[in-house]
DNA sequence: AAGAAGATTCGCT
DNA sequence: GCGAATCTTCTTA
């Protein structure tokens, strides 16, 4: 398989301003399909397009902020674009963007990407060269992009080593289903994805 | 102090 | 497709 980051120049990647992410939690969902994660190691560069998120909005009884602000918590409750990362089912973490004002809870998982640079990095990341897998899921996103409990937290908007960013390429159209593996409010629309992604997970489930 | 649940993944059938 | 793995956090005693 020919890798892009050795036959391409690297990305022109703009940083995302906070002033330009919706001050909503579904519409930051929406907007999130198409955009960029970018985590910049030692060893050189990962990034992916954005293909899959869920929208976790102000008491959301599925939310993780629902019952109020804990210190494990406490990120989904910065101002908007900033990480929460948590650990979960023992093995995987996750990622998620804070969405609303400084004060209240709320996120927007980042369940897939599709992997644009660092792929090879990717690849160690994940014991698999299936570059389909590498990202699809949000525990598979999490390892490949090498982002743990140290990044819980951190300003996606500022000049950190792992940020938001735009490239050249948008999104194409986006479709909406129910969220996957949660057990309340599993009849709402809050997934959104880029329809006809082979990058994006549990595709039998994408009815709508 | 003990137990249960959890925004999943992987390996096996 | 199904079930185990695995551990943090929160609840209850």
């Amino acid at each position: 398989m020919v890798r892009r980051e050795k036959t391409h120049a690297p990305l022109d990647i703009r940083h995302l301003r906070r002033s330009e992410l919706p001050v909503d939690t579904l519409k930051l969902a929406r907007y999130l399909i198409g955009k960029m994660l970018v985590h910049d190691l030692p060893q050189g560069r990962l990034s992916g397009r954005i293909v899959e998120t869920e929208a976790y909005p102000i008491g959301d009884p599925a939310g993780h902020s629902f019952g109020g602000e804990t210190p494990s918590r406490r990120s989904l409750f910065l101002e908007r674009g900033r990480s929460y990362v948590y650990f979960t089912y023992g093995s995987c973490f996750m990622m998620n963007v804070s969405s609303e004002k400084a004060g209240e809870g709320a996120g927007v998982l980042l369940r897939a990407l599709e992997p644009l640079e660092g792929i090879a990095l990717m690849e160690r990341h994940r014991g698999t060269q299936h570059l389909v897998d590498l990202a699809r899921g949000p525990g598979r996103l999490a390892k490949a992009m090498h982002i743990d409990k140290r990044y819980d937290g951190v300003d996606l908007c500022a000049d950190g080593p792992l940020w938001l960013g735009v490239a050249l390429r948008s999104a194409g159209t986006i479709g909406m289903s129910i969220r996957i593996g949660i057990t309340r409010e599993v009849h709402q629309l809050y997934r959104f994805y880029e329809r006809g992604s082979p990058y994006v997970s549990g595709l039998k489930r994408l009815r709508y």
